[in-house]
DNA sequence: CTCTTGTTTCAGTTTAGACCGAAACTACGC
DNA sequence: GCGTAGTTTCGGTCTAAACTGAAACAAGAG
């Protein structure tokens, strides 16, 4: 591993305990984004130091979220992993997760207390109000998601690089 | 404090946790953004249960992001806190505190290493590309935040409203 | 049957960070 | 000077989670 690799795995792994994973998770991640040509487990194993077992169920979450491929190559029956090389894929798959992690657990829980405090007599109006609009705020945020999370690459990059242009198209 | 407020305090503690701050800054914050009137370090004390040095450097830390602000009322030279009740700006606050402890470390880590790659012989071409890859994924990514993050707020939500329609206007 | 490859589970260790509570400090008003 | 209000610091404790390493297991190849 070149030092620049290095500082990559390592900064990623660091990354990653904040975007909802653990280290090992991300660092294989990492190490699979940049390889050349698809890794064995064990392979991984040495490049990162981490246990085997660790390996096995961090590529097994990698899988379930997409973010891992298994292949082979004739005459060797032995497991090869390699992570999709696009990072428009990447970034999708990840905010997903993170929409799931973070947004929808809280979208239920402002409902669950929207629900509640409409059926009760104890809070302060001024505070049910302020629920609602938390609320009303995380919906909207969902609704938006789920649109644009279905639009094509292509037309994303493309909206990006309007920017704040766009604005002049909805302002007048 | 009513069971549907003590439910959502919960809940903003533990999702503050994975926002890149502590269960107390973030239950501080929900206790705030809900009461109907701003409150003292030592009601907040009783509320959370939780110290009072935690309470100090907690609301320290939510003043430097703006998200407390520090009022007072004659003759009563005692602090009292509110936070904004405007969701939006909370949101704002939000993503830029994320955007700098997530975004910018990396895209200087990203720099770094494409900077470094090319000052070098030993790293596989395939694997320099890939890092060249997700530097200018997090450039425009940065670029276009920068520009967001301008766009008033009244105007943004229009956005939000036209979701996935915003496509029919550039596509053609 | 045995070797290779791989998974799964689990008790035990390690680590990072949050949090507590005491103590020492500033600053203001009466 | 004394009480009130608040901050800051810091050693000590607690906890959640990651990670290890060993063991038991599955399953195909020769």
């Amino acid at each position: 591993m070149s030092a620049a690799v290095e500082k990559y795995v390592l900064h990623w792994g660091e990354m990653g305990t904040r975007w909802g994973t653990n280290r090992t998770v991300s660092q294989i991640q990492a190490i699979l984004y940049l390889s050349p040509h698809p890794l064995r487990a064990d392979e991984i194993v040495d490049l990162l130091s981490v246990a085997r077992s660790n390996v096995s169920t961090s590529i097994r979450e990698l899988q379930s979220y997409g973010l891992v491929q298994m292949t082979h190559t004739l005459g060797d029956r032995r497991d090869y992993f390699e992570s999709p090389h696009d990072v428009w894929e990447l970034f999708r798959v990840i905010i997903e997760q993170r929409k799931q992690r973070e947004l929808n657990p809280t979208l239920a829980m402002l409902k669950d207390c929207a629900a509640e405090v409409d059926a009760e007599d104890e809070t302060d109006p001024i505070t049910k109000e302020r629920i609602k609009n938390m609320l009303a705020f995380f919906e909207s945020t969902n609704d938006w998601y789920e649109q644009i999370s279905k639009i094509p690459t292509g037309t994303l990059t493309k909206l990006m690089a309007l920017g704040a242009k766009i604005t002049k198209l909805i302002k007048p």
